[in-house]
This record gives structure tokens, sequence and C-alpha cells, in this order.
DNA sequence: CTATGTGCAAATTATTTGCGAATTG
DNA sequence: CAATTCGCAAATAATTTGCACATAG
């Protein structure tokens, strides 16, 4: 246990977001100015490895870490990638659900939720910005309570 | 729809697997020998904002495509990581599951399992490479219908 | 024709690693 | 001290992009 180990971990843990490896650099770096961001990335994977934080795998580009090591789902932004904590109990029999053809030994299961995060959301409101096609301005007061929903062409993926 | 474009579709169509860029590069490559690895990766993201093919962000490291492009779930080996379609109904009303408080419109959901796939099941049992700590040769009959799971350290991380 | 797409190579992004020096126990 | 870890810089891996040329419609 390191001293930079110890403030990653404590970094981390003051944290309320899901951070990527730089993020988390520019953090402890504050307080260690001459930590490299290659002790960052071993480090954050030697305590994932010892169960004191978890290492996320969510679509996006980039790894992310949390100091909740409990079994939870996410909801990440499909317009700005912010990720929060799902309030939504975690589904400890869905594995069971599996056609058992599989042949697989399932270990375990990953579920993530997508949309638009309160700021994107009201944002799109706003500006139309993520309409499917864009609209001639309506009046403004047109704040359509629950009409139809922007969704970008990346979530018709899903 | 050039005939680069339409080689990518058909080779993806005739895999069963669920292919990386490069891996597919390579099959194209057979058909179309110039062809470049940058278009390849360009008519895949085309292809799926087309609604042709589906682009699948699961965990790992690269960036998966599917001719299949009906909602559903996949399964993935911890150890080799090949990825299966995953035997099971697409859940419609997970998401209703949600607690509302998230502030978030919900556009989609993705549920990833994982485990070991057949093949690294059972080269586990025979040579126990997977044991948690290293096991002293059992008789090999024993093969346990359910018993021990064998559990790399990364799949504790779920 | 002309808008769109291609091949190639260089650029980005996220992450990993080799190595000699520093630190921890 | 001896094993572990660090800082730094270079190396990978996956993907994206600028640009001059080629092609489809």
């Amino acid at each position: 246990m390191t001293r930079q180990r110890k403030v990653i971990l404590e970094v981390l843990r003051g944290m309320a977001s899901h951070p990527g490896a730089e993020e988390i650099y520019e953090v402890v770096r504050r307080e260690l100015p001459r930590i490299s961001l290659g002790t960052v990335y071993r480090n954050l994977e030697i305590l994932s490895e010892l169960g004191k934080i978890q290492k996320l795998e969510l679509g996006g580009t980039l790894k992310r870490f949390d100091w909740n090591t409990r079994k939870h789902y996410h909801i990440r932004c499909i317009n700005c990638d912010r990720v929060d904590d799902a309030p939504m109990n975690f589904m400890e029999h869905v594995e069971n659900s599996l056609d058992d053809t599989t042949g697989y030994r399932i270990t375990g299961h990953r579920l993530e939720f997508l949309g638009l995060c309160p700021d994107c959301l009201e944002k799109a409101i706003d500006r139309r910005t993520l309409s499917p096609h864009p609209v001639a301005e309506p009046s403004d007061s047109a704040k359509s309570p629950d009409g139809d929903a922007p969704m970008s062409r990346k979530a018709s993926n899903f």
C-alpha cells in the first residue's frame, strides 16, 4: 500500500461519478503532482483485483471505475456519456432465464440502461437538437410534458 | 451502395460469430484484396446507421458487429472473448423497473452475460487452469455436473 | 458530371509495458 | 536489503480522419 495507491482509492471514494482513469489522474495529481498516468492505471487495476473497487466495462470507449463494489446496474447518457447508478434492484436470477443449451457456465451478467440524462434531455427539449429530423421552431411554450421522445440515430441501435 | 459496401454486408451476413472490424476485413480481403481497413470501418458504421446491421458495444476492447438487427442479448466468454447470442427472450419491460427518480429518458438497455464458453470450460475442467487456487489433480472422472464453478479473478468483478 | 466513397497514411484515444530509479516493509 | 512499485517514455490496440484520386448513379 503505497502513498499513491492510498490517494487513488480515497479520491475515487470521494467522487460521485464513475470516472475513467484520466479523470482520476487529474484529481489525484492535485495531491501528488509527480504521479504518472501509468501508475494510476496500474493501481486501479490492482485495486479492482483486490476487490476494493470495481472496474466497469460499459459501452463507450473508456473503462470506468466505481468505489461501490456491490453488484448493481448503470445508466448512461447516449449524448454526453454521463454514467449514474441505475436505481433498480439487482436481478439475482436472470441468469436462470438462460436456455441451458448454451454450453456456457455462466458467471455473471451486466445490464446497462441507455438514455438521455436530465441535462441533455432539457437541452433537447429546448433546442430540439436531437430530433430525428429538424423541426421548424414551434412556439417556445410547447414543452410537451411527454411528447415525441427525441431520439438520436444512435439510440435506434437499440 | 458500392461494391465494397455490398461485400462487407454479405461477408458479415455469412459469419456465424460476432466479429470485430479487423476480422471482417480479413475475410472481405479475400474477395477485394485492395480494400482498406478504413473503408471497412466506415462502411460498418454506415451500415449500422442504415439499420442493415447492428453495432455491438459489449465489454472487452473491440466493437463487434451483428447482421441480426433484432434486439437480443449476448453471452461472452471471460476467457477467450468468444461471443454468442444469448438464448433468452428480450425483456421488453425491464426499463419500467427503473425507479423514475433518475430524471433520464430511457431509450434502451443492454444485457450481456458472462461465463466460460464450452471450449474454455472443457479446458478448465481438464487442466484446472482457471481454478481460483491450483488444485491437486483429482480423478479424471470427477466431471462434477454442477460443482464448484471455476471462476477467474476477473469474473469476481461481477 | 458531381456527390459520394476509396485507399493510404498519419493522427487520435485509451491503455499497457520496459526499465532504471525510488520506496516500502 | 529485497521485493514491490514508481515515473517516464515508448509501444500497442482499436479506431478515426485528411486528402488526392476513383467510382456510382
